[in-house]
DNA sequence: GCATATACCTTGACAGATAATGTATCTTAA
DNA sequence: TTAAGATACATTATCTGTCAAGGTATATGC
């Protein structure tokens, strides 16, 4: 939900997704769960949030989507991840570590 | 510029001017500088950016603003952190690293 | 005279995030 | 049996921060 830093974490929101994505194929509730475990509970992405994102990534063919073959329980889309979704999971998580040493610098070093 | 990054550095603008202003007085145009110094030029705020974020800064109570008496160059207008301004400064800077942690579990952790 | 640096400001548009709302299925307990 | 709760996906309208593009004005160097 909203609540701590949901606005720092913006930016990243497809870098998640991707990350888990690269491990196995999933859906958008049990990415949610994984990371709100990783997290305990501090941090979730919006439903809204985490379809929009589902669909950007498609577009842009960083992932690709099927139904999978529930006889029980809600129908689920399960998504996987493409070789350009990997690559971009690479750069990003790069790109990520870069902005966290500038933000390092530039809030962190002010201490007195 | 956009450039690098900028994307992952949004929410975290108004706490970078904060501890800018909370080591002493100083005006957009020296602060943006700061910033481009601090990151090796990797970095700096669009001044668009930049103005919106003074104002909401302003209108939230957390900096006030003065003319500067410049006799020569261009007029500079100088802000300062008030008490509030300072409170929220720390409260923000921990509220960065406790989302850094946050993300560093589910963006690097994924790392094979 | 003209480019460059300093310094501030506004406007319109865009993209990502969110609250609210809706659909549908299955399980559990009263 | 029926109501509640969990699972699971999806759309809409709205908000907010960012940015490109444009503008104003002064001083310095060539």
């Amino acid at each position: 939900m909203a609540g701590i830093a949901s606005d720092m974490i913006r930016g990243n929101t497809d870098t998640i997704l991707l990350r888990f994505l690269c491990e196995k194929d999933s859906y958008g509730y049990e990415i949610n769960k994984q990371i709100l475990k990783l997290t305990d509970g501090q941090y979730g992405l919006n439903e809204a949030t985490l379809y929009t994102a589902f669909k950007r990534l498609e577009r842009a063919g960083y992932i690709t989507s099927y139904w999978g073959d529930e006889n029980q329980g809600a129908r689920r889309r399960y998504y996987t991840v493409t070789e350009e979704g990997r690559a971009a999971y690479e750069a990003n998580r790069n790109e990520w570590q870069n902005a966290k040493h500038l933000l390092e610098r530039l809030i962190e070093d002010g201490k007195d």
